[in-house]
DNA sequence: ACACTGACCTGCGAGC
DNA sequence: TGCTCGCAGGTCAGTG
């Protein structure tokens, strides 16, 4: 399941492996997985060559010389850079031919991520209504507090909604709230300043220990060969069953349509 | 205008 | 053992 960590571990790797590289043909194999028009995004494509990396949220962007190829991974889109002579199998929905002879393979076993092709002036800023990224420093105190009292939703839809900040996903969540020691149903208008300072600080120290661990995932993390980065799984309350701080058993409640793990103990 | 719900998908594990 | 059923998750369209 990439977040935030998973992405910027995913471009970081591919910019590593592709960059420069030109594309010379586009296959789409389940047409879903593209917006738009298969033939027009495969059009747009050919003899591009990847320029710039980077990501916005849990977007991938890919800079192009005329656009952006902008693609979500959802729950578990994954990339492969293989041969064309290796076998395919049903979950790989785009194929990226390039000019070194490798072919940049897009697999997706749910068949919920998404590529779109993008302006080269497209505004990240506002791009999708996305929030500010967790590290800019528009991710103030003074942000959240204006934020938070204009809207009334548990904390955790506060963290999981991009519109608040950009890239947090239904395992950090639970992370965040269990190091700030607050509830996941708790209102989002019921904390402190000083719960605010927290989520702030927290929300960035594990997102920065994740991107150095490579990224987190719970189940996704089956030792695929796939561009995913080096999974590890250093949750302290997300699926587990008991804390890590105080032993007591995790509870798990559905708070917006997810499953949130606390720890009655620990988090008030 | 806001927050909430269901659809999109497939694999897997629980339960009978 | 073999089947069915429901859950998992991020986003967005639709609903209240």
């Amino acid at each position: 399941m990439p977040e935030l960590p998973e992405v910027e571990t995913v471009v970081r790797t591919l910019e590593h492996q592709i960059s420069g590289r030109m594309i010379t043909d586009v296959t789409v194999r389940y047409e879903k997985t593209v917006v738009g028009d298969p033939e027009t995004f495969r059009k747009q494509l050919i003899r591009q060559h990847f320029r710039t990396f980077a990501r916005r949220g849990k977007y991938l962007l890919f800079y192009l010389n005329d656009v952006i190829l902008c693609v979500h991974l959802r729950m578990e889109g994954k990339f492969w850079l293989q041969k064309p002579e290796e076998p395919l199998n049903r979950h790989m929905h785009v194929l990226i031919d390039l000019d070194d002879g490798m072919q940049l393979r897009y697999h997706d076993t749910r068949k919920f991520g998404r590529m779109e092709i993008l302006p080269l002036d497209t505004d990240l800023r506002t791009f999708h209504e996305l929030g500010p990224e967790p590290f800019s420093e528009e991710f103030s105190r003074a942000y959240v507090h204006a934020y938070r009292i204009r809207h009334d939703m548990p904390l955790k839809s506060l963290l999981l909604d991009q519109r608040f900040v950009a890239g947090i996903g239904n395992i950090y969540a639970d992370e965040i709230l269990a190091a700030c020691n607050l509830r996941p149903g708790r209102s989002c208008q019921r904390i402190t300043a000083k719960d605010e300072e927290n989520l702030i600080r927290e929300t960035r120290r594990i997102l920065k220990a994740a991107i150095a661990a490579g990224g987190t995932t719970i189940r996704s993390y089956t030792s695929s060969l796939g561009i995913t980065g080096l999974f590890q799984t250093e949750c302290t309350v997300h699926m587990m069953k008991t804390c890590a701080r105080c032993g007591s058993d995790i509870h798990m409640k559905r708070i917006g349509g997810r499953s949130s793990y606390y720890c009655p103990h620990c988090q008030k």
